[in-house]
DNA sequence: TGCAATTGAATTGCATACAATCTTTATACA
DNA sequence: TGTATAAAGATTGTATGCAATTCAATTGCA
């Protein structure tokens, strides 16, 4: 199998770099994460009501990149466990609009430390992380230009 | 909120972007496996078996990162639409020896060409694109380290 | 050698992802 | 001003991921 296509050798695909260095990174978090009793999709939406609250589904699914199908059931749960609370916006009625309740806002303050303590079990400088971070985002920007 | 602790900006996360960069990389090969009639995971699963036949699972869930849960259910679905075969080893019947069938095996020239064509719409030069794919794959050992 | 511990798959249960479709509400414009 | 179109969520169906457990086969070692 000496003549096989270089191209099509999995370790030559990027994709499944992307694809196999984003789940053990969520494998990371899931420790830190299992303690809040979140997921990581939870989290990442989290974290986006933490900067801004009261935002609706189509806002979150554009910062998220995800779309309904994902976020509506998520939602509903967290919003099961008291941490969001959802509500159509009167303003219009086909949006729905997020909300932190006391309880999610307080998570916060728990979440704050996890970021540095993955990091520190990436084995990058700042400067590394940094980089590699900005090149996949703007590679993310390139591929949705297409 | 302009005190908002800078760590837990989702713009600031390594984990993020990885997270939207993989499933917008998935978003690109899908047409083209569409034609194929396979799935992201199962293409994977074939760039495997296309450089080497005859293994087990459990050397698959090596490669690919995935345990038997993930996989057990996909290579049924790859066995039912005709491109596996699944034995258990004679010499170890605990081990289930995955082996491509004809078809299976032909399907590979019609997949020969589809990196390129996704790579082209990364807006990578071949250079960027070896220097983010070896830099992830150093991260993927790191974590699996730690 | 006999048996406890380990190993490799399969199964179960839960939580995504995402395409496709449906429902409700808002908007555009003839 | 009706009405066609569009927009925002919700729903349905399919395919992962992965933890936890189970089952059968193998291995290690007292």
């Amino acid at each position: 199998m000496t003549d096989y296509p270089v191209q099509l050798k999995l370790e030559h695909q990027l994709c499944f770099a992307l694809y196999a260095c984003s789940r053990e990174m969520t494998k990371l978090y899931r420790p830190f994460l299992d303690e809040l009793g979140l997921t990581y999709t939870q989290y990442v939406t989290l974290l986006v009501l933490w900067e801004q609250d009261n935002v609706s589904v189509k806002q979150l699914g554009e910062e998220l990149l995800l779309d309904s199908g994902t976020l509506t059931p998520l939602l509903k749960k967290l919003e099961a466990t008291g941490l969001i609370t959802r509500a159509r916006d009167a303003k219009d009625e086909r949006s729905v609009l997020v909300q932190l309740t006391e309880q999610g806002r307080a998570l916060q303050v728990r979440a704050t430390d996890i970021p540095e303590k993955v990091f520190c079990q990436t084995g990058l400088s700042l400067e590394e992380g940094s980089r590699l971070r900005e090149k996949l985002q703007q590679l993310v920007r390139e591929m949705q230009e297409t």
